[in-house]
DNA sequence: ATGACAGTGTCACTAAGTGACAGACAATGC
DNA sequence: GCATTGTCTGTCACTTAGTGACACTGTCAT
């Protein structure tokens, strides 16, 4: 029974994990797409459902509301920069790690993802004029920070509820969501993304100056095992 | 003076914007009672509008969504954070400030006053778990924000669109409710509110971290005039 | 084959929110 | 005094977001 839950779990389970993801996906390109075409009140949820090519029901199956639509292109836009703190090596400072991880990205990234990444920064910049859509904006900094809560704990040694790592956690993720929207506008502004290959040092350094240089080098392997 | 009030609260234009935000208020108040003794979803348009006394249409015309209710009496805990960054003189310290003002505040508040501020606790506490709340929550916070982006460019002599300012604004203010909230639940809890006699430092100390020190201290008068 | 199950469509339904019009009421003009 | 004007409010019909219940379809395990 416990192997036949396990490959349950990888061929039925596991796989509609995987397919929610991807279908959640469709619907939020779509409806993102027209959120910005026509704006949000002017787009409904049967609109989305026929774009998509599902039912209106599906559509309710799968997002609480029609804004909650926007939310996985949003998230998606801040995944890579939450699998970049992820996997921020101790030993990496902060913009040594994020400058090879967007060389990696530039590199592997698929052409839709590239879409993708723009749809979402079209998002953040709609949410400067949509409340509904700022929601999901503001959620997707939201994990930012839960993220950089447990980066920074491990980093420090301390714990994630300890208030001096939520501090820290909150003043670096508001930097970077600041960082965000800044190229954001300006890459739908027209300006040559070449112009922010300083991008990594920026981040850098604004989460140092966020964390009073807490935050950003390098620590020794044992650092974060000391608990005090 | 009080009678000038009165009368002016009669007379046509200018009152009109005063009343409406009293009306608002009287809403939200209700709202946020019946939000936190039976939870946003379970609380209709209906139940707050008889509760407050008006008809539903009339609660529509006031608040564009349920939720947004809840909004006059979350923004109404932060505001005296925001006269108080509104008022806060060059020559004097952040700590200095804060802790004058809200002994101000302990002294002059009346009882609804207080008893809103608990409310809007309870529903910064809500937003934990409510997403439709959380939205007027980080909308507040996006307020003290825009607040704080125009203090420090005051305070460093830069211009408020500058991003080494918002930088500093963001983090500063992110600081800001994170000491917000963990204050907020620690009165929830039952702490006595005079553990929280050292919030004005703890949360001068907080913004000058996140500022790398440059917002917290005295500036001198001039500073603030030079450009550069 | 057959049964279990997850995903979807259909349809009826509740609740959120809007538009249009009419009445109440105070301030203003004559 | 009386009509006028503008703002606020209530009533009611209406649209749209979102849910519940049930039927249908394809896939997988037995």
């Amino acid at each position: 029974m416990v192997a036949d839950m396990a490959s349950k779990e990888r061929s039925r389970g596991g796989m509609s994990e995987q397919r929610r993801h991807r279908v959640r996906l469709e619907i939020s390109r779509e409806a993102a797409r027209l959120f910005w075409e026509q704006g949000v009140d002017a787009t409904s949820g049967d609109q989305i459902a026929e774009a998509v090519g599902l039912s209106t029901r599906t559509i309710w199956r799968h997002f609480r509301s029609k804004e909650s639509c926007a939310e996985p292109i949003v998230t998606q836009s801040v995944e890579w920069e939450m699998a970049t703190l992820r996997g921020w090596p101790p030993h990496l400072s902060l913009e040594d790690h994020f400058a090879a991880e967007s060389i990696r990205f530039a590199r592997e990234a698929s052409a839709m993802d590239q879409a993708d990444t723009m749809l979402g920064v079209k998002m953040i910049r709609l949410s400067d004029t949509e409340p509904a859509i700022r929601t999901a904006w503001l959620m997707a900094c939201d994990q930012v920070e839960r993220e950089m809560t447990e980066i920074i704990a491990i980093r420090l040694g301390l714990k994630a509820d300890d208030l001096e790592v939520r501090l820290h956690a909150a003043a670096a993720s508001a930097a970077l969501r600041v960082i965000n929207e800044y190229i954001g506008a300006a890459l739908l502004d027209g300006v040559d993304p070449r112009e922010f290959a300083d991008a990594p040092a920026l981040i850098a350094n604004a989460v140092r100056r966020a964390t009073a240089g807490t935050v950003g080098d390098p620590v020794s392997a044992d650092a974060e095992d000391q608990q005090e």
